[in-house]
This record gives C-alpha cells, structure tokens and sequence, in this order.
DNA sequence: GAGAATGTTTCAGAGTCAGAATGATTCTTC
DNA sequence: GAAGAATCATTCTGACTCTGAAACATTCTC
C-alpha cells in the first residue's frame, strides 16, 4: 500500500523492529527544522514565529478584538496579552478601545508593523530558497500542492499555525 | 520562479501585505500537527515522542552509552538521563555497565522495549493512514520522496528529529 | 601514582505557559 | 432603570521543563 519502503525501514529490518519512521515522522523532523530556521532568522528583528503570525492575522483583519484572534489561533487569552504588548512596545501594533465595547480593545498594524512585514517576507523568501532550492520548478509545485491539500483535509484552518500555543526561536546559533 | 500564488496569497494581496506564507510554513504547521497528533496517541502508552526517538535509536544500535545518543540527538545528557530514566522505569530499557568503562552505562531494549516498538509502529501507522488517507497512492510515493530528499538536502540526520530538544505530547483532547 | 579528562548524575536557576482571580464594561432580566 | 450575570482584558501564581554548572566515580596520560 505504502510501495518502496524508506532507507530507514531497512536499517530497521535488519535489526527485527518494526518501522517507525513515516511520512508523518518527516513532515514533523522537517516542520521543526523549517520553523527553527525561520525563527533564528527573525530573531534579528526580535520577533518570534507566532509574533509573525499575529502581525500577519492583524494586517489581514485589522481591528478584531484580542479575544477574536486568540480564539482563532487556540491560544489562551492571557498569552495573546503578553504576545500583543511585545509587539505594541515595538510599536508594530496598536491598541484602540472599541468605541462599540470599551472592554475590547481594537488591534491595527502601524506603518512599523506594515514594514515589518515586508522584511519578514524577505526573510521567509530568503529560507524558502534556501530550504527547497534543491528542488526543480515543478517539484516545488507538487510539494506546495499536496501539502495544501494535507493542510485542508486535516481541517487545519489556513495561516494558523497549530504550534503556536508554545514556539520559541529555540536559540542554537 | 515559484508558480501560482497560493490561496494565502491572494487572501493577502488584498489587505496590501506581503505574503509570509510559503512552504516552510505549511511544512511546519503540518509537522506540529502530525507531532502533537501522533503525540496524543502515544499518551496511551505513557510515551512522548522523544521517547520513541530513543526507543527506536537504542534498538537500531544496542549497547551505546548515552553520551552517544544524546550527541546524535543534539541532546545535553542532562536530559538524556532524565528520558532514560523514564524509559527504565517502565521497563522497556535497561542500564548496564559498561564492562570496558565502569564509567558508562550501556543502553538495551527489553523484551518490553521491543513490544512496546511494534505497538508504536501500530499506532505509527494508524496516524499515518489518517494523515495521508485523502492522497492517492501515488502521491503518498510522491510527497514521501520529496520530503527525504529535503531532509537529506538539508543535512538532517535520517531518523534524528531536529526538535527532540523539547517535545510534549501538548495535551489537548 | 598524580592530575587531567570523561560518563553520568544531581541540582539550582531561568524561562514559559495555563488557569484562576481581578477589574472594567456591557448585557439581561425584572 | 437597577441588580446580577456575562464578557474582555489583564495580572499573578503555580507548575512544568530545560539548560548549564557542580559533584561523583572511573579512566586516561604522563
């Protein structure tokens, strides 16, 4: 069903234990590998992984509540708070009570957090060379493509990390 | 140079923001998802997949000593003895001493060890069914081969997860 | 045989996260 | 229109985990 087994399967069949390495076991080695490299890169701007996200969420749909984006990314409320005065101390984000509901507070991209993102688009294309670069034209189109339909069949919702929960720049350089 | 724009892309050209999203980022969203998944399945046996990395390692190459390990791993044997620990606890590793070096422990699996190995490779397989069910068979052979070319691209040791440093099963369910 | 080096273990410090408690505001109900 | 319940944001505490240094036993080097 699975047709050649992997240079692992057969170091492990010599040894009479069962495989364990799959496709999932990739994904995820390769996942941490990518997510890592982009983070240490973005440690330049001293931002992290989910920062970006949230930079990212916010430009896209200014003027949400914290709680609207904290629900959309499954991350507790009281994360979102520490994650969003990082970036309003950088000042890439800005805070605005609702004038509907003077609980909320409104979130939007400054012109800092506007340019921010272009560079962080010139760091993730910069990654993106250096992690598929070894790939033809078309094999890059077949990876984006099967991954995007494992990202929609597994009901992830698009541009929303599930790690975000807990993702550090985990420093190694 | 990299084809059509992805859904992402377009969502984003209309809020005047650069796309951040490439296949790094899909690559790391679906290998947090596969991660945690193939985590939570594993709580049924008291394991996290660092435990499974090492399980499989001491497997391949009995009687290493955990120094060995923890440098293939990237790993401070600080936490090497702590992963060991948990292991031998539950029986499915043990310590030996080194008869050339009193220092050093030798590392075997038991009997348990290796059953706990083919339940893995069960519960390995039951994910993987699920996460590349929607895949024809085909272009399971595809996606699987293009990601162990990234992974030996990108200088990954075969069977050596790059985010062993730190990973829980994330409880969710 | 003395001192340096090595494998393992323990321990303390630092960092982070989740969840409960707090405060401000709005909604519901009477 | 007032009282109590619900909601948004924030603060804070407890728990957890990892890293790096120190400690111990053993081996290597001279």
């Amino acid at each position: 069903m699975a047709g050649e087994p992997a240079d692992g399967a057969r170091d492990n069949r010599r040894s009479g234990l069962p495989e364990v390495i799959g496709t999932g076991f990739l994904l995820s080695a390769l996942g941490a590998h990518s997510a890592m490299n982009f983070g240490r890169r973005l440690a330049a701007l001293d931002l992290t992984p989910p920062h970006v996200g949230l930079l990212r969420a916010i430009g896209l749909t200014p003027g949400r509540s914290q709680q609207a984006i904290a629900d959309q990314f499954g991350m507790p409320p009281s994360r979102m708070v520490a994650l969003i005065d990082d970036l309003e101390h950088a000042g890439m984000v800005e805070r605005r009570r609702d004038p509907r509901d003077r609980r909320a507070h409104s979130l939007f991209l400054t012109d800092k957090g506007a340019k921010a993102m272009t560079k962080i688009a010139d760091i993730g294309r910069e990654w993106e060379e250096e992690l598929v670069g070894s790939l033809t034209s078309d094999e890059r189109g077949q990876l984006r493509e099967l991954l995007e339909r494992l990202v929609a069949d597994q009901g992830i919702t698009p541009g929303v990390h599930p790690g975000y929960r807990a993702m550090k720049p985990d420093a190694d350089s």
